[in-house]
Parts: C-alpha cells; structure tokens; sequence
DNA sequence: GCTATGAATTATGAATACAAAATACAAACT
DNA sequence: AGTTTGTATTTTGTATTCATAATTCATAGC
C-alpha cells in the first residue's frame, strides 16, 4: 500500500503530541491516579525538552486530569466518589441532550452502520469479550455524540468521560448487568430508529446510572 | 483596616496570573474576537517573558477563548451564530441540572442573601443602570451555581458561559426584554423559595432562550 | 504593469541556562 | 533518642538562546 504524497505534510507541535500521549495514558490507566510526574523523567522518556512538556501539563491540568501545585510538582488527578457523584448528572444531562439531537439529525445511512456495529457487539458480548465490547460499544457512543451535530457537546462530552473512563478498567461487570447493558443498547437502536428523541434521552440516563453504579462498586473495593 | 499577617503568604505562578488577566480581557470584550496576539507584544506589555505567557495561552486555548495555529500564532477565537447555537442548548441543559440541584440544597440563609440581591439589582432596574444590573445578575446566578454544591457542574458552566458573555456588552436589551427578564427573576426566586426543582429548571431554560435571542441579535447586526 | 521567485526580516517552536523554592540530609542541641 | 537548625541537592519557575518556519519586501522575468 502506498501512501498518499500528495497529502499534507503532517507535521504538528511537540505540546500537541505530548499532550495526547500524557491524556491517552491516563485515561488508560497506564498513570495511576496519585502518581507524581516528574518533568525531568517524563523529558527523559519522551525525548523533549522540559518547556513543551510543561505546556502540555497545562493543558491536561485544565481538563482536569492533572493537578499542578506550584512549586511542587504534578500528580495525576484522583478519582474520588464525590467526584463521580459530581459527573454522572452532568453527563446524564449531556447524553439526554445529544439523544434528542441525535435523533433530530441521524440519517438512515448512519442508522445502518450503527445497527452492523450493535451486532458485531453483540457477538463480542456473546464470546465474553469484554474488552472487545467496550471498543466497540464506545464506537456507538460514539457515533450518537456526532449524531447529534454538536461538536461542543462532542467535546464536553469526551473530557467529562475522559476522567471517569479510567474507573472503566475496574469494573468487573457483573453477568446480570452486563446483559442489562446489551438490552439498553437494544431499546436505544429502537429508540433512534423510531426518531423517539425523549425515549433515548431516558434511555440514555439509564444506562448511564446502571454505568455509574458498576463503576462506584469497582471504586470502593 | 489592618490585615491577617498570619494569613498565608499569597505566591502563584506567573502563568496563573497571566491566564487570568488574559481572560479577564477575552471576556470583557478588552481583546477583539479574531483580534491576533503577539507573543513579543503582550510580554513587553505585561513584563514577562514569552515561557509563562505561552503557558497562559494553552490553557486559554483549551478552554476554547484562544485559538492557536501551528506556526502562525494565537489569535482570540471568534463568536459565530454557529457556536451561539452549539452552546446554548448545552447551557439549558445544564443550567436545568444546576436548578434542580440547588433546590434541593440551598439554605435558607442563603435564600435569604439571595432576595437581598435580587432587591439591589430591582433598584439598579429601575434606575436603568444595565451595567449595574449585569453586576448583580451574575451574582445571582452565581449563587444558584454555588447552591447546587456541584464544583464540576459551576466549572463548566463558567467556562461555557465564558465564550458566550463576550457577546453580552454587545446586547443591548430592549425595555421590554429588561422587564421580562427581571420578572423571569422573579420567578426562580418563588420556585427556589418552594424548593420546586422542576419549576425553576424550566425557567432557567426559558431565561436563557430569551437571552440567546438577544445575543443573536446584538451579534448579526 | 503584473506575477513569480528569492533574500531579509520577523515570529513561533524548542532547548538550554539561570533563579528560586522545596526537599533531603546531616550535624548540633536539648 | 528526638527535635531543631543549617546546608546540599533536587525540582520547579522563568528567562534567554538557538532553530525553524512564516511573512514581507524587493527584484527579475514575462
């Protein structure tokens, strides 16, 4: 496969990547909540200087997923109960929101593909997959967000999961729950199909409350 | 008036402080949306050197005040009738949120700070003195955020409402939308006096659709 | 006269150097 | 022994320097 040489050229400025590489290992859980950032050892590993590292400190600590004290350092911000107490309704309203717009704006084209990516879930979910499913059920989730045609929401929507995805690898679905989930995934297909926007909004926070609870179990193991 | 001299020693980082002023002027229409910042300029303005104030700027940029461009500067983000439309939607919903959780947890003493605001800001109505009346207005709403006991929640909305109010100096209120809004504020003050969650968050909504109205048509002038 | 090319200038990106604060550690004192 | 105080080391904050890309401007070619 050859590449495209007429392309632009990609080129982008080292606080992008670092910061991308800093979010996408924290919200992975390769950093562990807590954990102290060195700058001089993160410089190090990366192979950069300590100036474009630190702009991308600043970027991540006003997402939230930093905490800068001056003077002494960087630590990976904590996942606390209060703290998933203070997202869940934020995001439940934010997913009720792009619920409606998404099934103001879905097109049929959009609709199909969602169907083939809900089945391909379901035969993860049937193979005990678990990592597999949430790949792809992060792809619908996905791809209601782009539904709705707010890329602002898109946006608030990803930096509020941002922080609690990394509660994610905690939680050991149960059986009962994880067969709630794929029935919840069910009824929202139906719900979008049908352009229901009120029906997938309280869909959409049931799940979400069903999700919120999972991951406070894993959290106060 | 003596001060606490065993109050501690207030210290903060350039970057924190350049971050705010910067703000500060983005939002109360000092720098001019599109208007481009040079980094030598703004240095030799507030008498630093260029680390801090990129600094400041990335995290002005993630909250969405700045825009940077690889290699070819920072200029102040522009406020279209598209991001207008983008985020109020997403303010109804969460000012709706914010309503109801302040319902459920304001104090009575702060109900009662709250009528005292809204007495003073009455007077400035009635004197006509909009700047004044802005003044006290946020102050409201302010507390109605404090009140939902939601720093996530207040932190967001802030932000939003960050990029939107830019367009508030341009607004020039109609007498009647003056009057409808003060009595709009009247409104919240009964329903947070009854504590009826559901009242106040549809007023909430409806207040801000009437204030996107007026911005819009402050901005396609 | 207009466009196109290239040198000079300027601005941005990144690394290094320096300053100041915090931490770690050792010695002196109670 | 435990605490305190002073010093060395490390780390963070800021300034400066160097490298590279973008812009400006002048000149050459059509």
């Amino acid at each position: 496969m050859s590449i495209d040489v007429a392309a632009p050229i990609q080129r982008r400025p080292l606080h992008n990547e670092l910061a991308d590489r800093l979010r996408h290992m924290i919200v992975e859980g390769e950093l562990a909540p807590g954990e102290k950032l060195a700058e001089k050892e993160l410089c190090g590993q990366f192979g950069v200087s300590r100036t474009p590292l630190r702009e991308a400190m600043k970027v991540l600590a006003t997402e939230g997923l930093l905490q800068l004290t001056p003077n002494r350092g960087c630590t990976v911000s904590k996942l606390t109960l209060a703290d998933l107490d203070e997202a869940f309704p934020i995001m439940g309203a934010l997913e009720a929101l792009s619920g409606e717009l998404a099934c103001q704006h879905i097109t049929d084209a959009e609709l199909a593909r969602m169907r083939e990516l809900h089945a391909r879930m379901i035969t993860k979910y049937e193979a005990g997959a678990l990592r597999d499913y949430f790949k792809i059920n992060e792809q619908i989730h996905q791809m209601i967000l782009d539904a709705a045609r707010n890329p602002t929401l898109a946006q608030m929507q990803l930096s509020l999961s941002g922080r609690v995805r990394r509660a994610r690898y905690l939680a050991n679905m149960s059986p009962a729950r994880w067969a709630a989930a794929v029935a919840e995934h069910e009824s929202m297909l139906e719900a979008l199909s049908a352009r229901d926007g009120k029906r997938l909004a309280a869909i959409l926070k049931t799940h979400l409350t069903n999700k919120l609870e999972t991951v406070k179990d894993a959290l106060t193991e």
